[in-house]
DNA sequence: TAGGCATATTGCGCTGGATCAACCTTGGGA
DNA sequence: TCCCAAGGTTGATCCAGCGCAATATGCCTA
């Protein structure tokens, strides 16, 4: 196995503030691994034994209700840590990891996140900003699902996407990942007709492009706009 | 201002296995306050500049949305540390805490979180343990938004409750703090007039039984069955 | 003791979006 | 080259629960 680069990490938050020697030591306890598109990092109720980072690829955190629906939690994009249930206490993964598209990601087993925060300044600090940020998000997600109709849900999950996962393009801005109406009825709690429905026409009125299993916005100002503008 | 007693620190978890004299070093440091039924501690937004640990009463972690709708993002019971924004890298309280009866409550400048952390061992542990719990409450709560009817919803939050927040009578488990229509509503994403409905149907069906702001639950299983088995 | 406010109840009509159903399109594998 | 499974579209129907409205009731203040 060839010895992975230092600067893999130099620009991961909870590593930024460390020294290149430092980095040496973390990335050769690391071990390394590569996950097909639709495969499972690790799954819901598994044992917590490792902590990961993802260097490339894109990661849906799932979980599944008793009545068998998925629900889509949070995205994760590269240079994130997931997978942090040792910071949180817990023994068990309370939700699945997939990957959207191919991954590449990093793993330390749970022993070491002691060691990681003992030893390296801002470590916890950075990640439990991360960790601010994403209950941050599911409540902002909890409210709209609770006050908001669909269409503003879906479009403020689109704009979501293209913040924290978009790439531009010339024609507009596109997710970086291959996502369903199926996925997009995951995160918003509604169904793939109903998502289809609103992208048709939001298509038709040049608002978005999308083809199968990818969406573009093409006018992120007039998808703002249904996000809040119903009122 | 008369001393606090150490007895007072000594079962809260972030502080349980700490020492007497470790605990007086805590106490002289605190503030302690009173607040009265239904004022806040602190307002969304607010500068994140204190933590604060409720020693009594109960209190509702509440955000509103930009179209003026409240919802209940959690209870906070006593025991219980909570406003730990410096613990998430928060600049602003990202909700407002808002007393549901009266409450008494110690606080500590944000600047001790650090040396309580370095000094304490096992207090960051335990609190991150706590986020960790209420980051998976969230995330049931979300699924539970998502997937399930307006009936499950009601009855699982009912039941969340009396498990948090319950207290043993004689016909069967009280909710332990004053309670609306209403605020049942911003917790599970309603109108009051629907909850109202249900818990009158439950009523008369004898499965709860409720007065003026406040609601017993007299068969616990019932209310169970109604949660999920509509399946 | 009266007045006023917060809380709760209940009826009614309407509609957003789920459900059911049929069919189309695309791309990858044999 | 063909096949087929995964993904997507669109129409028709139905109903849970919201919005609106009117009324009731307990509680606090003066």
């Amino acid at each position: 196995m060839k010895k992975l680069d230092e600067s893999l990490l130099s620009d991961v938050p909870p590593f930024r503030r460390l020294t290149r020697p430092q980095i040496r030591t973390i990335l050769d306890l690391a071990q390394p691994r590569r996950f097909d598109a639709g495969s499972a990092v690790f799954t819901e109720g598994a044992p917590v034994d490792r902590f990961y980072l993802l260097l490339d690829g894109h990661i849906r955190v799932v979980r599944t209700t008793a009545g068998g629906d998925q629900i889509i939690v949070l995205h994760i994009s590269s240079g994130q840590l997931f997978g942090i249930g040792a910071a949180l206490g817990h023994l068990t993964y309370p939700a699945a990891a997939m990957t959207a598209g191919e991954c590449l990601t990093l793993s330390w087993p749970n022993a070491l996140w002691a060691d990681f925060t003992a030893t390296y300044d801002g470590f916890a600090t950075e990640t439990y900003k991360v960790v601010g940020n994403r209950m941050g998000e599911m409540t902002m997600r909890m409210m709209e699902l609770a006050t908001e109709q669909v269409e503003q849900r879906v479009a403020s999950a689109m704009l979501r996407l293209i913040t924290q996962n978009g790439r531009k393009v010339d024609v507009g801005i596109e997710i970086d990942f291959p996502i369903t109406r199926q996925n997009i009825s995951e995160m918003t709690g509604t169904t793939l007709h109903t998502v289809s429905r609103l992208l048709s026409a939001w298509e038709k009125d040049g608002i978005v492009a999308s083809e199968r299993r990818k969406i573009t916005v093409t006018q992120p100002h007039r998808l703002a706009l249904l996000t809040g503008a119903a009122a």
